[in-house]
This record gives structure tokens, sequence and C-alpha cells, in this order.
DNA sequence: GAAATTCATGAAATGGTTTTCAGGCTTTTA
DNA sequence: TAAAAGCCTGAAAACCATTTCATGAATTTC
């Protein structure tokens, strides 16, 4: 049915083996030869069957990625770096939702393994340590994406999370705010929300500000956890002068229930993010973030993963990639 | 290295044929021989090669996805609605991104073909139809995600943009608004945009407004170009009293800009959106807008892209998923 | 001008699965 | 009890590329 290098050899009056050089530009083949094989090939628009290369090869060019809540702005962002970066390179994507579930995790990455892929882009949180143990085992390269892992033979890049938060709440303090309460991420998200929690925690000690954990709520990205978050903080706090969101999406969601409560943001009370995704800008009050480009996350991901793929040497396993704290209305001094 | 069925055969103590029957649950062998089998596959952590089924076969249980802009969040849950979907039937996905340039798209299929994928899904608006002949060509199942193609040859399953539009624009016009301006999406955007254009002009001619090209400005889905074209807009027709933006990003830059103007909305100027991303619904004021569901997208599109896999029977080739008209803050009735 | 290199090519083995075909064994039927 | 039918299994071909090894031709070297 469809066209292969025999037929290609026999059009072009040579041996399959001479078909396969060219294609793969050999040194070996005589020019005028590969000619001949080139028209051929362009003549019967011939297309590699790539299953029977990485049987044969056992090599892929193929790149997966597992992820979870890839919809939130940023690590949509953060996948279209990896593949903008893969394609560049020369890989393509096999990308699977885990749903933060370890199953689907795990299945995926059977899949992949089944697809004999090169090397592997994890951006998921929850069960990281058991991801971890099983891709070992696999012996296939892989990264983290956005999220700190304390294992030296594993190679990750993210933001400093902890030096990020560390940066936002000292900001805050030194605006003269010591009422504070936060919405972090889910406790299993042991990777992001985690470190942060860490960052927030020196920042406090430093600033001399007890630490409460009654003062963290549990909040899971969304703006609608956000918005329930702020609801808690209200009812249980309602002298905090600074709400800090451990995203931006969250913080969204609290100047919402802000809004609705008639507390007016910065005046009554101070709220900042954390990403810094385009939509902060362009709301009212534009928000007061850590600024992130999930995007450059993604390329330095994959630019990490071929290093380890072509066996390249590293110079470091874990990578930060640059963040800023970016000051916008969401904000207010106190007196 | 790797652990094949040879391997399994071997230890289980029967030849390649049983294990490989074992393996595709054919009815034709006794389930002692087939625990026997289980058990070495088991023992071994058997994990099959796929590409030497996808080469024996013709088959890969792999679904390619061309898109472009995905990191918009309605297109970022269509693909997690395609993910998901693929998932529950099977399917792996392969995601690629065009960046909306043909040669990236050609180059996708290209690959894609080569990997023998069993079908695809194109969520890419630019070139649908040079894609098409190509795709057409290649005789491999294509669904069209999000955009209404007019070929009875081809699947498509998307929100009624005409219906939804002219939904929109009446409901505006039935609250005294006479006097409009729009921001629409890229001209090269024939399925999307163009649609919700006719949408548009349909509605004006029954309310008998007169369609002046010049107030649909050009937008590219983003933030930033809500932004300017509200600018552009403000600058043409300072008397404009509502602003339809194709999508609800544009809609909040337009806001944003309004805003800035001290122009207030809705008092001064209704603004309307289309997708009804969750945002909307924490912004101020929370937009009003045409809600579809992306994710809902995702599935369907899967589920037909399937039923032309297995060949079933299909009832119809054009899919509209519902949409709703939700009017939130941001519009207002004219004296 | 003969021997030694180098160069260009082809034949054949290889990768791991699925599937066809044939054959042996057991069970049913007359 | 012999023939027919049905069931289970194995051998071998096929899928399509890559790569090793061998070989013949062309070039270099002494």
């Amino acid at each position: 049915m469809d066209v292969t290098m025999k037929d290609v050899a026999k059009l072009a009056g040579v041996s399959l083996s001479t078909v396969s050089r060219v294609l793969n530009d050999s040194s070996l083949v005589r020019e005028e030869t590969a000619r001949k094989v080139q028209k051929a090939v362009d003549k019967l628009d011939y297309q590699i069957n790539d299953s029977a290369r990485i049987l044969r090869t056992n090599t892929s060019n193929l790149i997966g990625v597992i992820g979870a809540g890839m919809e939130r702005p940023f690590l949509a962002n953060l996948l279209k770096g990896i593949e903008a970066e893969a394609r560049e390179r020369g890989y393509a994507l096999i990308y699977g939702d885990s749903d933060g579930e370890f199953e689907k995790e795990q299945n995926y990455l059977n899949i992949m393994k089944q697809k004999k892929i090169d090397g592997i882009i994890l951006i998921t949180t929850n069960y990281y340590n058991d991801l971890l143990s099983i891709v070992k085992n696999y012996q296939i390269p892989v990264v983290f994406a956005s999220g700190y892992i304390n294992d030296p033979q594993i190679s990750c890049v993210t933001v400093d999370n902890v030096a990020a938060a560390y940066d936002m709440v000292e900001f805050l303090c030194k605006a003269g705010h010591k009422d504070l309460a936060f919405i972090k991420g889910p406790d299993l998200d042991l990777l992001a929300s985690q470190e942060r929690l860490r960052g927030v925690k020196l920042a406090l000690r430093l600033s001399e500000i007890r630490y409460e954990p009654r003062r963290f709520i549990e909040g899971d990205f969304t703006f609608e956890s956000g918005y329930s978050a702020a609801k808690k903080i209200m009812s249980k706090f309602p002298d905090v002068t600074a709400i800090f969101a451990f995203n931006d999406e969250m913080a969204v969601g609290a100047i919402s229930y802000l809004r609705e409560q008639n507390i007016k943001v910065p005046e009554d009370i101070s709220v900042v993010g954390f990403d810094g995704i385009e939509l902060g800008e362009y709301i009212d009050p534009a928000l007061t973030t850590i600024k992130q480009s999930g995007y450059q996350l993604g390329l330095k991901s994959i630019e990490i993963l071929n290093n380890i793929i072509n066996q390249e040497k590293i110079e470091d396993n874990k990578v930060f990639i640059p963040h800023e704290l970016v000051v916008r209305e969401s904000t207010n001094r106190l007196a």
C-alpha cells in the first residue's frame, strides 16, 4: 500500500542499503547516486515508516510529557515552550495528563516506555517520589519541570520558589504589613507549594512575625478556590492587611470575593499572587505578583533533557529560571 | 536488553504465537495455558514493543493533535477534553503546535503520518483549505475541532458560531444599543472569526443597523490586542455604546483600556465577549459572554474521530455543541 | 606495473511482533 | 468404531528499516 524503501530502491536502481544511507546522509555514497535516489524519493513521495526505524534503532525522537492541570495559564505556556523547543530539536511530543493521580501517571509511563521515548518531562507534582523510583528503574532520561527535586541524580528546572516567596513576603513586610494571611496550594503538592511555604516561613522569621499555620488556607490553584479561601480568611482574621496567594488565579479569586464584600483592594487589603500570568496586567486592580516565564521554563527543560539524552556534559542538575517581583496596583504601603 | 515475547514464551514453555494470542486475549487459547503465560508476563514485567506491533499491524492507537494558540484558556480546556476522552478510549496523543504557520502544519502532518496515527484532530484555523487537501490525500480520519468546515466529507465539531454571535448582537440591540463596535479575530481565521462575523451581519440586518466594515477592528484573540483595539475604537467612534469582542480575553483587554480612560463599564459602554472562560466570572465587572465548553468540545471531537476510525455509522458530520448567552455585569440597558 | 588502500555498493541478518497455515489432539456424530 | 468436526498450538512468513560484512572497482603507493 504505502511506498517503502524497496520501491525507492527499485526505481533508483540501487540497493536498499544505499537508499538508507542517502536518507541518513551517510557520507559513504557517491554524489551522483545520492541524486538518483533523492529523485526517486521525491517522485514517489516516500515517507519513512517510523515504527520500522524505531524498532531497528531503538530511538524514537519522541519525548513524553506528563502533566496535570495544564489548562492553567502558567502551565499552558510551559507546554508551549516545551513544544517549541522540542520541535526545534527534532523531537515530537507525546502528551498525557495525569489529573494528579498516581495510577494515571504510572499508566502513561508504561505507554511511553513501550513507545521507546527518548526522554520524559514530568510536570506532575503529587507523587513525584513514587514516580521517581519508577523512572529511575526504567532508566529513561528525565527532567522535572516546575518543581525542585531534592535528589542529586535528578535534573529539574524551576523558578526558585523559596527565594521568590521570600522576596514577596519581605516586600509586604517592608510595606508595613504584619497581619498576613496566605492561600497556599494543595498540601499534596510537595514541589511548588511546599517550597513557597518554606520561603514564606524564612521571611517571616527574619521579619519577626510569628508563623501561624492557621493563617495558611489550602487552595487548589483555581479561581474558585481563591475565592473561597478569601472568604475563610476574612471570617477568621478580619484584621488581615495582606493576602499572599500562591498563584495568580487564586489571587484573582480572592480579589473577586473581597470586591463582593465591599472590601477595597488595595486600600483595605493588599493582595498578591505568584506566576505573573498575563491576565494580572489587565484586571482591576492590576496584580502585584512574582513573575516567571513558563515558556522559558519549557525551553530550558527540553534543552536540559536533550543534553541528558545526548549524554553531553551537564554543568548543573538544578536550574533556576529568573523571577521578578512586579509591583502593580493591588498592594499598598501601610501608614 | 529488554524482555521480549520470546523470553516470555520460553519461560512459559509455549510458542510466540500463543503468547501473542494471550496478550491480545484471543479466545482460542486454553485457560490453563493463558494463566501460565500471564504468570510469565508478570514475573518478567514484560512490556510490549509498540513499534514492532505498529509495524506489523499498521495501527498505532495514536491520535495526532495539531493546534495553534493552545495556551488560550478556551483551547487549553479543549486540549484537556481531547486528552481525557482519548485516554478513556485507549489512544495516546501526539501533539504539535503549528503557530498558525502552514509549513509547520505540513511538517507535523508528515511526522504524524510516519508514525501511523490512527486519526487526527485539527484545531488550526488559518490554512485549513490547504491542510484539507493533504489530509484527504493521506486518507487519515480527521476531525476539525472548533471550526466549521463547509465540506460534506469532513467532520467537524464546534459551537454554532453564527447563531451564537447572532444571539449576542440581538441581545445588545434589544437592550437598546445601536452604536456598536466589534473586535474580530484575525482575518486569516476563516473558521471561528468569519463565522461569528456572519452571525453579526445577520443580526444587524434584522435589527436594521447598517453594516459598516470600519467598525470591525481586527484583533488576534489576546488581551493585548483587545486593549489596543479598544483604543482604536474609541478614537474612531467615541459615541459607541457597546463593544462585542470575539473572545473573552480581548473583551478583558478592552475593558482594561476603558478603565484606564475612566470610561465606565457598563455605565458608559457595554462590553461583551465570547467563549465563557472562567476568568470572566471573577473580573470587575463580570463579563457578559457566550458560554461554550471547550472541554465538552474536546470530548465530542474524540468521540467522533473514534467513530470514523472504527468505521461506525455516523449520524451527522457536523456537530454543534451547546452555547448559552450569559448576562453578567458588563452590559447595560440603554434608557 | 603490482600491491596496498580507499571508496562505493550490495547481500543478508536483525529488531519484535502478528497472523496465516497446517497439524495434532480431543470430542462429537452416525 | 470410523469419520467428521472442533479446539488448541506451533512454525514460519511478513511488516520495513538499519547495519555489518564482504566484494569489486578505483585509486594510490612503491
